[in-house]
DNA sequence: ACCTGAACACCGTTCAAGT
DNA sequence: ACCTGAACACCGTTCAAGT
């Protein structure tokens, strides 16, 4: 099989999955596809770009709710979609938050939510999804990794239905706070 | 000057401060001290332990607000505050918030705003503290690493301004979802 | 065009040996 | 007790040389 951006993007989540975000080295991905480290560079540019490739084929598996739902509905189901995409997948809301920090990746999961916004006539798309956003991929990476220390034995006890009642929670002040600034709804 | 723990995290935040957390490496501490870089070992137990030190130096500059405040203003000048403190240093909010979510670290900054909450009968203090600090990381991450990238010349505009009224936004969302919660406020 | 081999300039961490 | 010297097992990235 030749070497191929698709391959080594495919080996990256193999590697994710298995060892997750730490041991995925440029070397054993190389490894991996039968290749020398160096190779991969005729294919990706450097890392970073290999991670953010890897957030993207995450990302891509967000559906948007249906576009009838009431807003609130429609942003609540937003960010649960998202924290259960990202749950599937290990050290992925690390990945995610950290490639989408530096403005890498090219899918932007926020964009059909800021269009929905603006439609409703909601002040401050941008800020509001932003600050949507930050909740849902910090409160996911704190679950997450408490989820893996738990798993390794160096967290005692982890309540895996109160860190989604607290998701829950937060979700829904974000959101009640939102509903104040939409014109039409009461 | 003998080596020791503080020397130590004082190495780091200076290096933190000129170079950056990428550059930050156990190798460069033990250079500032003029000392191998085995020995940090005798007075850290790992780079981990580390950067949680740095984290809790940075963090511990947050001043609570005023008790007399009432709640709703009490969180908006927590997060403000907390926000300068990060900004006011390179890196400290990514710095801060892996620290945070590895669950390392001795300062807890949500502390007092649980407090505070749970004095006031707000329901779920945790899950508010919680939602309201991923935001502030989250958002000050993303304004440092743009921040950053601008001075290097790799972002073209940064908006200084813009960013600050999209925190206050993020921020007076999250906080009006609290103020429904609060029984003696009106 | 695509890959190898080998190098460059680094890492975090450990540990016998010295003082 | 505290530090050195040296090693171990890695990194990301580059690049002449081969095919």
């Amino acid at each position: 099989m030749a070497l191929s951006r698709r391959a080594i993007v495919e080996a990256g989540l193999g590697i994710l999955d298995a060892y997750g975000l730490g041991d995925l080295s440029m070397r054993r991905v190389a490894d991996v596809l039968g290749v020398q480290a160096g190779a991969l560079y005729y294919h990706v540019p450097n890392k970073q770009s290999l991670l953010a490739a890897l957030g993207d084929e995450i990302l891509s598996e967000v559906s948007d709710p249906r576009p009838d739902e009431p807003v609130a509905d429609w942003l609540v189901e937003w960010a649960a979609t998202l924290r259960k995409v990202l749950l599937a997948r290990r050290d992925a809301a690390e990945l995610v938050a950290s490639s989408l920090a530096l403005g890498l990746g090219a899918v932007d999961p926020a964009a059909s939510g800021r269009e929905r916004l603006t439609m409703e006539g909601v002040e401050q798309p941008e800020a509001t999804m932003a600050a949507l956003l930050h909740f849902v991929l910090g409160h996911v990476v704190e679950e997450q990794t408490r989820a893996q220390m738990h798993s390794l034995g160096v967290l005692a006890d982890f309540d895996a239905a109160g860190s989604e009642a607290s998701f829950g929670w937060g979700l829904g002040l974000i959101v009640r706070g939102v509903k104040q600034t939409v014109p039409t709804t009461p």
